[in-house]
DNA sequence: CTGAAAGCGCTTACAG
DNA sequence: CTGAAAGCGCTTACAG
């Protein structure tokens, strides 16, 4: 591959006049410009980045490590994560946790290796020291989705509060008293928040909420299955379960059809994240839906502010409640869906408490 | 950050020394290595690799070009490659072209100047220059699922041949006469090769496929939308409608929807391309399922005998059918999905023809 | 076994 | 405006 020599060999001049056109440096004459870029065309000549980064200490590249890509969450934030960086002139490279503390520690280790200029984190646990510590080391970081108390770095998150208090309120509407949650992982800020909100929801209108209506899973679908077994085999099985994913959402699915029951009839259903198939699944689920794609972009915004010497800014998004049928709720014609959510349907204005 | 030269100077040696131990060369005496071992720890010490590179012209580095991240297909292929990449020892970038020939070169372009040791590329069009170009000049190169044809490119994909003359047959046995498909773009060659071994089926059977019972699709869901309205809208609308990818059934299924129609006592619905979610959708949907997982380890494999001088193979492996109730199929138990399998469903053994 | 030195492909003060 | 030279952090023949 031809290398900034070759270019200026070609050229007639040196490799610092080469330089200075390719990184568009004033102080060059029209001619001189004019050679260079005819070499480099000529060579089909594209500059080392590897080597320029050497140089100039800086990749231009993000790192984003998310804890599950297959999870259509973060999928669809790690697009537009690619997206807002893109548009900034960066590149990203993705690492997959897949709920693995080690595999995150792994991603982290590669990327700190290759020097990327910043860090997204949505940490699969409550405290990888690893991530502190790159942190307190100066590494540009921002966390987004889910982050880890007390490290001084920017997050970039939905709270989902008032969404599910309007989901509470909606179930409670509809006559179901005895709601189950299948939660997250406690060491994940989603996973205790999620369970906390619900409970604090439940408090509010009065129900009880048992511990054997709180089933512990890990994001994953498998969890979601065994988490709902358990609900059914309980002498009072629950009247609703509210998945704290949609991943988990997908697993009591399955375990609800294993068992040849009927959602809503048998069992209401609910879930964390909303994705475009809710809408065709049977029935279409009552999710509650993140900003994601806002998320995404924001958390590039606030890494690439500090990478570049800009205070960063901490971002928090409302996500809420999108009705549908799986808790009981009659059908109704849904209007197509704006950009930013993946599902095309609207929450009835009553149940929109969300706000900034 | 600490580099070699702090670590040398800490541990009283030479950065060569250094560099011996950290790479494991055989002379170094025991006592300079377990020094430099201290002091890499003392000094929280990692090797840039952006430096390494420059200096060994390789990044264990792979890149990952897809048409589109947020289908689900593509979704599980990068975390195959990925998870196969690190058992290997490299690292994989992903870029994703959203079926935007700009935005794949774009990322072609960027891998290229990152100096990736090697290319996986499903690509979006029939012929980027700059990828042809790239092969010639011999960047180690595999297509995966899409290919190139005239460049001598291993290809990693799945023939989906048998599957689709295993669901025209069900459909045909069904009762179904009037057969339409939602084709994917015919630069692509999953594109056309869905729509060739459709129309061969349907020679086979007897059964006519007049164009307007074909459908021009891109491989996203608005596309599935709009070619299914038009289909609705015919004189004589189709009994049935093949999507050629799960996206674009997706949309297909927006538009039966909107329509007050029902799957599939007014239209049935098929999918190429399985998902967990089509297990439950509102019915079941029959489709067709690629080996996934094995496609994404199979091109990582021949990229890297490619990469280290071993010959690479191409491989082709059999996608094979799912039937569901999308088509008029009763409903039926089914066992637990085989891991290589996003759908929990087995398809009958006769009509299961698939053979490597 | 060990170190001095060259060199990978760039960028950028410095001097002219 | 231009070029010679230093240097980014490594690895690796070469000599000892």
């Amino acid at each position: 591959m031809a290398s900034i020599k070759d270019v200026a060999a070609e050229a007639g001049v040196s490799v610092a006049t080469v330089s200075r056109v390719l990184n568009d440096h004033p102080s060059v004459s029209e001619d001189a410009r004019t050679r260079v870029l005819a070499a480099v065309e000529a060579l089909g000549y594209r500059p080392n980045a590897v080597a320029r980064s050497l140089r100039t200490d800086q990749t231009r590249t993000l790192g984003l490590v998310i804890s599950d890509v297959l999870n259509p969450y973060f999928t669809e934030l790690a697009r537009s994560v690619e997206e807002e960086a893109r548009a900034l002139g960066y590149s990203v490279i993705i690492g997959n946790a897949d709920e693995r503390p080690d595999l995150q520690d792994h991603h982290v280790r590669t990327l700190l290796d290759r020097r990327i200029d910043g860090l997204l984190v949505s940490p699969t646990d409550g405290g990888s020291p690893l991530i502190v510590d790159a942190a307190r080391a100066g590494t540009p970081m921002v966390f987004v989705d889910r982050w880890i108390p007390g490290v001084d770095v920017p997050v970039v998150r939905s709270d989902g509060r008032a969404a599910v208090r309007d989901l509470v309120a909606h179930l409670h509407g509809l006559g179901h008293r005895r709601l189950a949650i299948i939660a997250g992982p406690a060491a994940t800020t989603t996973g205790s928040e999620r369970v906390e909100a619900f409970r604090a929801a439940m408090a509010e209108y009065g129900l009880p909420l048992p511990d054997a209506y709180i089933g512990q899973g890990d994001f994953q679908a498998e969890s979601g299955r065994r988490v709902t077994e358990g609900f059914l085999d309980l002498a009072e099985p629950p009247e609703v379960v509210f998945a704290a994913d949609n991943l988990m959402a997908l697993g009591a699915l399955d375990a609800v059809r294993a068992r040849g029951l009927r959602v809503p009839q048998d069992i209401a259903l609910a879930a964390f994240d909303d994705i475009r198939w809710f809408v065709h699944t049977d029935p279409p689920i009552t999710a509650i839906a993140q900003p994601t794609g806002e998320l995404g972009r924001a958390a590039v915004r606030a890494l690439v502010d500090r990478i570049e010497g800009r205070p960063p800014q901490s971002v928090t998004l409302p996500a809420r409640l999108v009705v549908r049928r799986s808790c009981g709720e009659p059908a109704h014609r849904e209007p197509p869906a704006p950009e930013e959510f993946p599902a095309s349907v609207e929450p009835s204005p009553a149940m929109n408490r969300s706000q900034t």
